[in-house]
DNA sequence: TTTCTTGCAAAACATTTGCAAATCG
DNA sequence: CGATTTGCAAATGTTTTGCAAGAAA
């Protein structure tokens, strides 16, 4: 299982995922395909979403609600979510080293991967709040 | 609604929550509140989490799987998960306050919550695989 | 009484699985 | 042929909801 082996359900999957501009679910990924006129099964799709996390052509997400979403870019990121609108924005910032470092001194875990996750307000909601109260909380 | 009011079901959850030394999940505080003799519904016990969870009493985790896991403890922590073991250890570094402050300049996002999750190996796991290769991937 | 809380059962979702049919090399 | 993949339907598991009954203010 060396090469990637692309069959018209992974094609279609991947291409949803890496054309979207937000992270969609399975069930939006499934509805994307359903408007294109594609029709496969959950199973199918779940089956490829499996495959392609597998393989690295993709991310899995948790943002949180218990559902996974998928990303298609592979450099790191982090995620950003706004707690009032629920918008998730992306910073292209790495995890300092040094962060890493530390923990893996202090605790012997080996880290391989970052998954970091910002809750907080994006900037439209941050100016809307300011404009109600002086101190937006 | 401003005080805390403990209800019965609420101070048990909370109870089990604080005393354990894992993540538990909604299913596994149930068990263990019967266990202890104690039955609620699953009803109670998820209003109970939500309830403790919006009052800043508990922390809601999504360590993956897709299952939401609870945490008692307050103050800053973060998650390493082993992918070999599924073992959840914690580190109390903070993460950098200048990560943040570029993050927030970058993006115009406000950060108040950080959620970070480390994957990787932890130090048993590590040295298992180190004994068998060179090079442990 | 008015409001909040509980608990049961049913519903709502997300995801997985069993298995037969289809596909591919 | 032999291995992999698809697709359907059913199952699984988590979490939510509707609503009647109970407790508290």
């Amino acid at each position: 299982m060396q090469t990637l082996n692309l069959t018209p359900p992974r094609k279609a999957v991947l291409q949803v995922i890496q054309v979207a501009t937000d992270h969609p679910t399975a069930t939006e990924i499934m509805d994307r395909l359903n408007q294109q006129g594609q029709r496969f099964a959950y199973a199918s799709i779940y089956n490829s979403l499996r495959y392609l996390a597998e393989h690295g052509m993709i991310q899995e997400l948790n943002l949180g609600n218990g559902v996974t979403r998928y990303d298609g870019r592979l450099a790191e990121h982090q995620h950003l979510i706004c707690r009032r609108c629920g918008a998730v924005m992306e910073s292209t910032a790495a995890v300092p080293l040094d962060f890493i470092a530390g923990i893996e001194k202090e605790t012997g875990f080996r880290v391989e991967q970052s998954d970091v996750r910002f809750v907080g307000l994006c900037p439209t909601c941050w100016a809307e709040l300011a404009a109600h109260r002086v101190r937006p909380g």
